[in-house]
DNA sequence: TTTTTTTTCTAACAGCGTTTGGAAAACCTA
DNA sequence: TAGGTTTTCCAAACGCTGTTAGAAAAAAAA
């Protein structure tokens, strides 16, 4: 009997729907635009059936936020394995982390608070900012065989530098400037990681 | 008969009472508590007075941002006349940002649309980033005297290096933890001087 | 004092996140 | 198939929000 089966199927169907739909709705309209009414008129269901998958709309931006570091976290787990030369490797995650800000604009700004969107809990930067089994650390560890704590220091100005950068680029220039900011991006990054080794 | 000038003056107070409002309220609370209600009941007026003031309330965080930039540029012109070494007066303007951004971290908040400030326009952002007459952009060309394309990519470089690093150490970091990050930021800052001289 | 102008507020609109209580549907059992 | 149980779902409401219209109150001018 596939029943269990098939309600929890349509459960996770209807999850991922809400999480589908408040970003469809966040890329057009913005943030600000996204409002629970609106998601459920498009899901087709009545608004309370939302607080059935999330406990609210903070804890439902705070899993897009959780999914998006996870997406790129498996981009640099995989960028880690490709190529052996961590000057290589980091050029490699900062492409990465630029084409995610341009094909999921509205993801990055769950992430970083941006443009409306807002998550109250700091929680997901803890585990992004902590060394242990983390890809890029350990790449900048690679690249400048000091101590342990010098690296921690480089890795969070690397923080800095990417998102910081991509940040200032997303909510200062109109979308139509933005892919100009490339090459001054890749010119930033390849000095600084330069400027370590 | 002074009585145009006391209501002249009245206004000025109210209006300037307005803004101090929002911020105070954005300070203790974020700027998600920040609201027009919320405003008029300290202020001990009816909510439509600030109507009166702002056109929206969407203006009147628009008027604290472009507040915020110009009170900054007027530090920035401050320091370019004090010191004479163009590296010493970029070291100055960012310990200047830092500082503005720990004292005013609301304001910060709204110039860049940071934790729950939002203000459509980017207007402030065009000016602030235009080299007629721009202060930082003047320093890096001495430091820097190649030709002027070059300038504006090194100046937009260092607008997202230091407010990025701002940016993202104040929404990613607890409050308690900030200030540790200030010596990370200034290396930083001189690594970033140094490789661009 | 009366008229005119200015200032101010009450009340309302539509939309927001969220919760409650119960209707409706789906399911299981006899 | 009928009855009972469980699960699924939603209408309605609460207290917020930004904003506006129109009337009331206050001040100034006549």
């Amino acid at each position: 009997m596939g029943i269990v089966e098939r309600r929890e199927r349509l459960k996770k169907q209807v999850r991922s729907d809400i999480l589908k739909t408040a970003r469809d709705i966040a890329r057009e309209d913005g943030w600000q635009g996204v409002s629970i009414r609106k998601i459920a008129d498009i899901i087709e269901y009545s608004p309370p059936i939302i607080y059935e998958y999330f406990d609210s709309k903070d804890k439902l931006l705070e899993t897009i936020r959780v999914d998006g570091f996870y997406e790129l976290r498996g981009e640099y787990d995989r960028i880690k394995e490709v190529y052996r030369d961590p000057e290589k490797q980091l050029v490699e995650v900062a492409q990465s982390i630029w084409n995610f800000s341009v094909e999921k604009p509205e993801v990055f700004q769950v992430m970083f608070n941006q443009d409306g969107a807002f998550v109250l809990s700091k929680r997901a930067y803890q585990q992004e900012l902590d060394m242990t089994g983390n890809p890029v650390w350990e790449m900048i560890a690679r690249l400048r065989p000091k101590a342990g704590e010098k690296v921690s220091m480089t890795y969070y100005e690397w923080w800095c530098l990417t998102y910081g950068f991509i940040s200032i680029t997303m909510t200062t220039q109109p979308k139509h400037a933005i892919s100009k900011m490339e090459a001054i991006y890749t010119e930033g990054v390849r000095r600084f990681i330069r400027s370590i080794m």
